[in-house]
Parts: C-alpha cells; sequence; structure tokens
DNA sequence: CGCTAATCGAGACGGTACGTCCGGTCTTGCA
DNA sequence: TGCAAGACCGGACGTACCGTCTCGATTAGCG
C-alpha cells in the first residue's frame, strides 16, 4: 500500500498483523456505533493497537473507513449462472447482500459524502472501492459476448460509456433501495430491476 | 413546521424571519465549508442569530440540514414537454442540476449516511425530500396515460411497485453518476439513460 | 483578576466558585502528585469543573499553579514581638512553614524554573507571590525605625538596593535549606540565621 | 557511570565519546529549548546517537539534566586572593557566573523541583553538584584558619552546622538574585552581599 | 397601559473527541 | 554484545464543537 519497496530499510518493521486487526476492528466499530460516534481511539482500543499507530498508517477517520470498508467487496465474483440474466441478477444479489450489512451502510455514504469536498479521498473510493465492482460489468459483458448474447461492440469509446451507464444505474439504483427508501433489494425486487435494465440496453442498442 | 398550535399562546412570538435566515445561513455554510466542518455557531453567527435560538428550533445538525436541503427541491416542477421522454428528460435535468450544487453535495448524503442509524432521521428525510421527488413520477405516469402514452394501469399495487422502482432507479442513477463517478449528469448522459428506462419499462411490461 | 470592570457585560457570568475550588484542587493534586504528574484533566475532575473551563481563565498549568501557590502565601503576617529580631525571626518561621507543605515545595521551584525562559511568567510570579513577601520586609524596616532599632535611611535608592539585598538573602537562604538541603528550618536554624544577618547588616551599614 | 566493571564483560564495548556527545548535546538543548521542551530524542539526535544509548545509560531526563549540569560546576575554583573577602568575593563571583547561564538556569531550578518527589534524584544532586559546591567553603575556612584570619574551630559539630549555614546563604542568596528576582549577581552586588555576611559571621562568633 | 411570559443575544458550562507530541520499551539488521 | 533506526503502547496536551445553562434585555398580547 504504502512501501512499494521491499527492501524494509531498517528500523523494527511495522507489524502487519495490526493493518488487519485495525481494519476488522473498525468494521466492528461501524456495526456497533456508526459513523458518526465512531472513535479512533475506540477502533484503537478494540484492535489492542496504540491510536498513534493508526495515525501512523491512515490520515484520519476518511481513510481508514475506505479501506475498512472496501474490503468486504473483495467478495465479490461474477457468478456463471449460464446466461446473461442470470450472471447479473446473481452479481446485484451479492452487491445487494454486501449494502445490507450494517458496517457498509453506515460507513459507505459517510465517506461518499466527505469525498465531495476532498478529491483525495475521492480518488482513493475510486480505486478501492468502485474499480473493483465497475471491473465486474466489463467481465459480465465479454462473456456474455463470447457466449453469443451481445454482439460484439465495434466502439470502444461508445463501449465504455456504456459500462459507465450499466455501473452507475446498477449501484445507484441498489443504493437508493437500501439507503434512501430503505427496503429490502431481494429477489423479487432485483428481477424486476434486471429485466428492465437488460430490455432498455437491449432496445437502446439497436435504435441508435 | 413543530408547533401545529396556531393560536400562539402567550409571551413574545418567535422570529418568523430567522428561519429564513438560519437555513439560508445554513446552505452557505454548506458551500463553503461542506457538511463536516460546518458548525452551528458558525450558522447562527451568519444569520445574526444566538446559538440557543437554534437549538429551539432544531434539534441538531441533521435536523437543520435536512430543512435547509430539502428547501432546494422545492423548485422541482414536471415540465410540461409535449412526450413522456421529454418530460423525464427535462426533470431529470432539473434534478441533476440541483444534486450538483454544492450545498446539495456536501449536506445530502451525509444525512443519507446519518439515517441508517436513527429513524426518525430518515422519517424526516422521506417527508421532506424524498415524497416531493417520487410526486413527480405518479404526476408523470398520470399526465402519460391521460396523453395515450402509457395504459392505465389494472392493479394499484402493483402500480406503486413499478413507480418505486422507476424512482430508485433514477434517483439513484443520478446521484450515483453525480457523486460517486463525480462526473456530469449533462443533456447527453441524460438522454442515453432516459431512452434505456423507458425502453426497458415498455419491454418489461409487455413480458409481465 | 481578569476583568475590573463590574459591569458584568453580557452573557453567563463566570462561576466564582469555580475559581477556589479549582485553585485548592491544584493544591490537592500538588500534594499527592507533585508538579510533573499533575494534569490539568485530574485539577479539573477534583474540581467538579470541565478542563475547558480551566483553559477559560488560565493559559496553562503554570500560571494556574502560580496562582495557586500564591494563595498559600497570603496568610504570611509581620508578627509584632517587640523586637526587631523577633519580628524577623516570626516572619522567617512563617515563611518557612509554608514552605515546608508539599504543595509548595513542588510547585515553587518548578514554575521558577519555567520562568527563565518566560517573561510573561516570571512577571506573574513577582507580583502574585514576590512583592507579597518584599512587602514584609519594608514593613518591618519602616516599624524598626519607629522603634528606634534602625536609623532613618537617607538615601532612598540606597534604602531600596538594601532591601533588595535582604529579601534575597532571607528567601534563598530559607529556599536553599529548604529544598536543596532538605533540612527543615527550625528554630534553632532561623535563630542562627537571623542573628547573623542583623549583626551583618548593623556592622555594613556603620562601614559604608 | 553505572557499570563500575572495568573488565568490559563481552561483546562491543560502550563507546565512551557517546558520553560526552551526550551531555554536550543536552546542555546545547537546555540552552536552545530549556527544561520543559527538551526533548530525548532531540538531545539524541544532536549526539548523533540512537535514543536507546541514552535510555542504556541514564534513567531518564532528570538524571541525564543532573550530570549535564554538574559538569558546569566543575570549574569552580578557590582562588588564592590574598584575603578571605576577596576569596570569598572571588567564588560567589564564578557561582554566579555559572548560574547566568541559560543551561544552568533552565536545568537546575527543574531538577531541584523534581527533586521534591524523589529521594534518589535528591541524592544524585547532593553527590554531582551541592557537594562539590560546599567543599570550596570548607576549603576557604581552612584558608583562612591558616592565614590567621580565622580562629580554629573548637567543636567539629558546631563548625559542620556554620558551614552548612554559610552555604545555604551563599547559594541560595546567588540563586534567588538571579533566577527570582532576574538581577545580575554583578560585583557591585557581591560586594555588599560579601560584607554582611563575613561581619555577620564575625559578630555571630563572638556572641555565642 | 402596564403586566406577564416567552423569546432574544451573549457567553460560560460539562463533556467528548480530536490530532499531536513525548516518554519509555521493543524489535529489527548491521557492525 | 552495542548500536542506529524506528515502530510500538500509553497518556497528557491544548483545541474545537456539541448541546445545556444562566444571565439581562426585548418584545408581543392579554388584562
Amino acid at each position: 500500500m504504502q512501501s512499494r519497496t521491499p527492501a524494509a530499510r531498517s528500523g523494527r518493521p511495522r507489524s502487519t498483523a495490526a493493518d488487519t486487526a485495525i481494519l476488522a476492528a473498525t468494521r466492528a466499530a461501524l456495526v456497533e456505533l456508526g459513523w458518526s460516534k465512531l472513535t479512533l481511539q475506540d477502533v484503537a482500543t478494540r484492535a489492542g493497537v496504540a491510536k498513534t499507530t493508526l495515525y501512523r498508517r491512515w490520515a484520519g477517520k476518511n481513510e481508514l473507513v475506505v479501506d475498512a470498508v472496501a474490503e468486504l467487496f473483495d467478495e465479490l465474483r461474477l457468478p456463471d449462472l449460464g446466461s446473461l440474466a442470470a450472471d447479473i441478477e446473481g452479481v446485484v444479489l451479492q452487491f445487494a447482500a454486501i449494502l445490507a450489512r450494517p458496517e457498509a451502510k453506515s460507513g459507505l455514504m459517510a465517506v461518499v459524502a466527505e469525498s465531495t469536498r476532498d478529491d483525495a479521498l475521492r480518488e482513493r473510493i475510486r480505486c478501492s472501492i468502485v474499480e473493483r465492482q465497475k471491473r465486474l460489468v466489463l467481465e459480465g459483458r465479454a462473456r456474455a459476448q463470447t457466449r453469443g448474447e451481445l454482439p460484439a461492440e465495434p466502439d470502444p469509446e461508445q463501449a465504455a460509456r456504456t459500462a459507465d451507464l450499466i455501473f452507475d444505474v446498477v449501484a445507484g439504483a441498489v443504493v437508493h433501495r437500501t439507503l434512501v427508501s430503505a427496503e429490502p433489494a431481494d429477489g423479487e425486487w432485483v428481477r424486476s430491476f434486471t429485466r428492465v435494465l437488460l430490455v432498455g440496453l437491449a432496445g437502446a442498442e439497436q435504435d441508435s
């Protein structure tokens, strides 16, 4: 993360166990207390670590929570369920399941809110969280093209725009359903949403 | 807002001008400082008001910001541009324009984040902000049905589910585009999005 | 202390009881913990006061301790025991008794040490502590001149120099005996010291 | 200092140059920063030494500063100026000159203050600093007796008491003049003080 | 038209978290 | 084994903000 030089220079090296413990403690604190009542001192105590160790590795609450929440999205996988619709439904359900967890709910929107005034933080969110998700969109399209469900996209720029649009629609809809409407993004909702999305994309494709 | 008793009991009544000044000051502070650095003392000073006056009317930072941001959405209107597609594009553009303003960006996501752990706050957001937007979806559908662009919906429960889905998709996509992807929801994007949405809804309708 | 204007302007006035409680708590903490382990948070807790209240009234540990210790010297009185020698012995014994108390021992030298690098602090010490003591020297000499034990001093500048010398010798000797040599400045020692001082002053007077 | 075994046991022996460098660095830091802002890390850096090396040789800040300041008093010598009065004036002037140096001012009172709650520290101060000074009093008296300026003291216990008194008066007066009154102990002041002291001692002697 | 009661500006108050700094201890690898 | 480097735990620092409180000074409307 912070030092790409594998040749650790001198002095006592940083404890790698501490990183793991700190991020886990951060998620536990998010579950119990939520973002606004989360204290760095409390995280440090839960992790069995001094507050200074925290500040040595992260610039502040925001950066720490981004990394802690980002790990939640590591388990996202593109399932191979035989058809594009089923694959999408599967991945959207996984995404919804993660968002339903309180550590994600509490932390994610808060750091997004902070990122509106902090470009470095937004970049960190993009790298740690967003890109990890967007990759699934690209993989899913490639697999669908292999299967012959989608035609090859001749214009790469147009392809990127479409991928961005899909991503904003999918992520945005699930987030809004979960956090703002506070309704569960369950199987039924995901099926309805996926059908609208796929039909819309197919139709919009041939129109243009 | 808080006292429905029009029969003001006795003593000096509350200054109505103060409310206006406070909400305006809150928005100004949001623009300059953002959510996390906004101080109630600072808002009070900008509004030329004592801090106590603030606490006499709002329970805290969250409630104050909800009301301040809610006023931004008062100007949302469903335009009559002749077709369903044009109407939707128009209203989505308006919504995107509001979200692009820094006072909305800074404040909205923050209170949504807080609302994940505060049911009263979520209810306040729903009443003050969300319902105000969802009404446009219903109005738009009614007008389209009048025009004959959409068939009358026989099942009212199914109609409500569809309206909720539309609302989550529209609001979620615009918010995600604006705040997470940090790209402008401009005319081109809105046209692409609207086409996908309308085609998808139409197609999904027939299938079911 | 800080505002001589009796016309308290506006806002809630400062609690006068707090000052008393804080200074007493400071002395108690000095007794138990000594200067270097004394914590402002601990003082605040003992006084039943918030830490912020402390910082609102004193700039830091040094200033607080100066005021707390200064009150100890309020009880110094010039006794009227009939002769210059007896009066001096009496006041030196009082001074030694105060210095023997742990709250004075711990605090006094520490703030003097700090004052070597902080002119404002030195001035505060001079006003609050030193001048209060030096006044006794002047009173004692005036009384002795009234009694006819000492001749009237014709040169006022020379008189001031002598008073300063007396003060440095008396205070310095008692402090050094108590804190550095760590021996009690008891009656015997005080008698020996006083005799040397008075004989020396009388003799030096004639010589010049 | 702490390891008296001259037969260095095994492994790398301790660098003797380091001690010198550390004590010099401590004095330099005292001059620049004063006691309270002096940092062991800063001393180590100035001395080109690791912090661990420091802690291997001294128990803490207090002990280090005592040793650093003690070296300043090594240069005190009893001059032979022909008469008791001149000798005393000379040694008092030397003492005053050392106390006027900022590294002494800053450090000395601070460790004395600490010593009020730390017996081991007081003992260290007595051995390293006080005894070194008190020896001069004894030497001076012996020389004066050789010269015939002072009678031989028959009672050794009384002699010790008198020496202690002299020492407390001299050291105390100079310290108080320099640190508390913050006035220079210059030639004129020293002459006045010495005259009072000698006359007093002579007079008190014959009285008893 | 003066009483009465709630409001207002001001600012001190008890708390709590912040981010920084330092004291001492420990764990590395090199000499 | 000593040593430089530096990470580690613990704890105090001084600051800032929150939400409450206590002042004296205004204001309405009711009597």
